[in-house]
DNA sequence: GTCTATACACTGATAGAC
DNA sequence: GTCTATCAGTGTATAGAC
């Protein structure tokens, strides 16, 4: 952290973000927010009306963390094999460094799930550009070419971002079964784990006599 | 529901469990819980004494619900390929009764993963059954046999259980961007990925010349 | 914009009658 | 065992001075 002299807002994010995404929206408190951006309570209302609103906005941002990266590679001109690689090398690269985010997410969405109705009236654009068409497209394309197995892409999807997601929010129980809760051996098995998810999938949609 | 003459305790847990598992521990409220079961608050804390004491009964009950299918299947005495397809068939059914417990527990894990010490604390056959040394030894004498491909067990598990968990975790997101919002085209997607999971895992994990 | 002080509602928990 | 009444503490939010 360099750049200290970020301006109140900015300061107030910051410490919003670690307080909502470690405690949740209803375990999170004002007090605990207004102590870690080193300002009031008072001063938090004053930029967003209320906790409701505050909450809102930080979990926009960590939402969008993940959006673009996504559209980017999926909508660009490789061919399957290659977005799936690149895309779980990318990801798993962006989970180590938002590691709290998907849980944030995935909890509050149970919770709420009207949140994510919200987002998608903000950013009409995430649900016009019809990226999930056009991956299905080309999925289909490159079946009929006989260059992976014919595949619903919906449950290639699910399966895809799964494997990559679910050892990160789930990581307090595998951590502790398998690892004997050793967080050293865990982050080993999480950076290892990028070329096994790549070949198990390969592996599972390749054609037999490829 | 039939049995309607539950006595106070059993309608607390019933109650506690429904808010708990819906709010978290942090949203969720005595007064609530209260009322759903009938009662009033001071005998919430007649029967347990804090909150927290209500929440620790309802999370290792929630908990206790996922594991001795799981010791059972892994521990029997059929193959791997077996073993798999039974285990991804007996838990979807299972999450299919309980969807709510996985997130719960996922979720609680994270804001304190001191919970899980303290049930194996409690529990110690959970841990001292060796349930992964055992699997481990078998996988590894299946692959000596050329049964399956060389793999490691714990990347192998963590696919299988988080292939099955992921959807359900994660359903508000998947269904909201992939099936519009639809319950109902989701419910029948869910039902239709047992096959296709077996499948996939089978398919990346069996010898090439078989 | 930033602060102190405070309003006001709610929460978990207890006392005490029955 | 079950209830009513109530307390002490904490939470979000606002008023008003600077």
């Amino acid at each position: 952290m360099v750049n200290q002299q970020k301006d109140t807002e900015g300061k107030i994010l910051d410490a919003a973000k670690d307080v909502f995404q470690q405690k949740g929206m209803t375990g999170a408190r004002m007090q605990e927010i207004a102590d870690k951006a080193g300002i009031n309570k008072a001063l938090l209302h004053y930029y967003y009306r209320t906790k409701e609103k505050l909450f809102e906005k930080v979990f926009e941002i960590a939402f969008s963390i993940f959006i673009p990266r996504m559209q980017e590679i999926m909508l660009s001109e490789k061919p399957v094999f290659e977005k799936i690689e690149f895309f779980i090398e990318s990801y798993m690269d962006l989970l180590t460094k938002h590691p709290y985010i998907p849980g944030f997410v995935i909890n509050e969405l149970n919770r709420n799930p009207q949140i994510l109705v919200n987002i998608f009236e903000k950013n009409i654009h995430i649900k016009e550009n019809k990226l999930f068409e056009k991956f299905d497209a080309q999925i289909q394309a490159e079946v009929k070419k006989g260059i992976i197995k014919p595949i619903d892409t919906r449950n290639l999807m699910t399966n895809v971002i799964g494997l990559i997601v679910f050892p990160i929010v789930a990581r307090p129980i595998i951590q502790g079964i398998m690892f004997d809760n050793d967080k050293k051996q865990y982050d080993a098995f999480l950076k290892q784990r990028k070329d096994f998810v790549k070949e198990f999938i390969i592996n599972s949609i390749k054609p037999v006599n490829a």
